[in-house]
DNA sequence: GCGACAG
DNA sequence: ATCTTGTCGC
């Protein structure tokens, strides 16, 4: 499932839409609308999308298998961004995809045709699409999907989009809705 | 002290 | 993220 939160005031739409695996077809939506409690801090985005998130998934019927979040996961200066977070307190397992690098160092692997993102001398993310600069993002593990698979399941979900065609997906449906209900 | 800073 | 027209690039 991809997630994904659109803002209007102090409203927070936030929607998943549920995808199978592997063929990547839209399986259902879901949405829910709160009150936002918490301003946006570079680092302490958890306590204001994290919160908001969570209570979303609390309320769904069921529970995804693996759910991918338009921030970063361990690639944060306390090794537990926003996607992190999410998955910890969910018991979920969780992929963080962002567009921007919040901290680390780019480094290409010798060996590997791989662009990692290093800090503290470990390797906590890659960055996709690395060739070119505007569709270039940040894949790290959120919760419980080492860096290995996070990088092997985000690269078969991106398709003609800079983001996964799951959070692609969310992030379309929640700008619709948004107009709907809260415009 | 200065700059950078996910969504 | 959001406010917003035209515009540069693939």
């Amino acid at each position: 499932m991809g997630v994904d939160v659109a803002y209007k005031d102090e409203n927070a739409l936030t929607v998943g839409v549920l995808f199978s695996w592997p063929e990547l077809k839209q399986q259902n939506i879901f949405y829910r609308v709160d009150k936002v409690h918490f301003p946006y801090i570079p680092t302490l985005l958890s306590f204001r999308e994290g919160t908001i998130i969570i209570r979303f998934l609390k309320n769904l019927p069921m529970k995804p298998n693996l759910l991918m979040v338009n921030a970063h996961g361990i690639a944060h200066p306390l090794k537990c961004g926003c996607a992190s977070y999410i998955g910890l307190l969910t018991d979920t397992p969780t992929i963080g995809v962002a567009k921007r690098v919040i901290c680390g160092e780019i480094i290409k692997s010798k060996d590997e045709n791989i662009t990692y993102l290093q800090y503290d001398n470990k390797n906590i993310g890659a960055i996709l699409n690395s060739d070119k600069k505007s569709k270039e993002i940040v894949v790290s593990p959120g919760h419980r999907v080492s860096l290995k698979t996070a990088i092997q399941i985000t690269i078969k979900t991106l398709k003609s989009y800079r983001l996964p065609i799951i959070l692609e997906e969310a992030h379309r449906k929640a700008a619709k809705l948004l107009l709907e209900l809260l415009n």
